[in-house]
DNA sequence: CTAGGAGCTTGAGTCGGCTCTAGGTCAACC
DNA sequence: GGTTGACCTAGAGCCGACTCAAGCTCCTAG
């Protein structure tokens, strides 16, 4: 309940948001941070708990796949402040949109792998049982001629 | 019904798939094709329909991200014929895991940014119920103060 | 017979997003 | 007072996956 704005070393940023301090060094010269980084004495980058926060948001967005310039930009709009919502809803809409149809390539996607996934389980099932009585490899193969892409899944 | 397996260009299988002839080329490059490409007269590619076929389901795989040279390994099985279908499997099994996690991520991710949108949405709304009344951007931002990142979404 | 268009090859270039190197400062410890 | 170890800067390097350029060969149409 005393905590006092700590500071925070570079080392201490990478340890809790996972990001190298290369990449936080990177991220600052990208226009990343929403408030400049601070210096401590020796130049040392001195950060707080908002920046830990904002970083948040930042690796979010950025793993959800919004471009750096993109980021970029809505950290712009945010450090200019109030006055620029419509923007900043519009780069959330568009990135929104971005993320809905990966998630939907993806789930179709699936599906092919998936099937594909149960084709080979099949067969090598049926393989296992066709071992216990004489026979061995009598399989023809799941791919080429498993089936059509198009066609089945 | 009489359709003898035409040989397509790569002009009409860029067409077809939607990939470039350049990187049709360099898919070949990279030993993404099971059979080998044949060659017409003038040493031009020519391709079949189990090519685009087959190009289908690589590029479902890459657009679903799996790395090259995953892609390429199991092109190489496929290639090699019957008798792999463990690893085969095994391959497929890794890249459904990959994407059931993304879509995770993604959907996760997609919290966060619908949140946002929200805010914002609530937030010009009420700027502009307050306009018609005297009032004008009485906001005062939404993200830096908006939310604690972990806190709410 | 020549101009255009599709293909060919080899190899270089691009882009996004980090990641690392070299060479230096500083404070702390033994 | 020497050696860590965390940090600093500027800039180079890397990786994945394309993408393009240069210079050539064909074929076809006008």
């Amino acid at each position: 309940m005393a905590e006092v704005t700590a500071s925070l070393s570079i080392g201490q940023i990478a340890e809790r948001t996972g990001l190298s301090v290369h990449t936080l060094r990177f991220y600052e010269q990208e226009g990343l941070f929403v408030s400049p980084v601070r210096r401590g004495p020796g130049g040392r980058r001195s950060y707080t708990q908002d920046d830990v926060d904002w970083l948040t948001v930042c690796i979010i967005l950025r793993t959800s796949g919004m471009p750096l310039p993109a980021l970029r930009r809505y950290t712009d709009l945010v450090r200019e402040g109030a006055g620029n919502e419509e923007e900043r809803l519009a780069l959330l809409r568009e990135h929104h949109g971005r993320v809905t149809s990966q998630i939907d390539r993806l789930t179709q996607s699936l599906d092919l792998i998936t099937f594909k996934v149960g084709v080979y389980e099949d067969l090598l099932e049926q393989d296992r049982r066709a071992a216990g009585p004489g026979r061995r490899r009598p399989s023809g193969g799941g791919d080429v001629p498993a089936s059509r892409p198009g066609t089945s899944a």
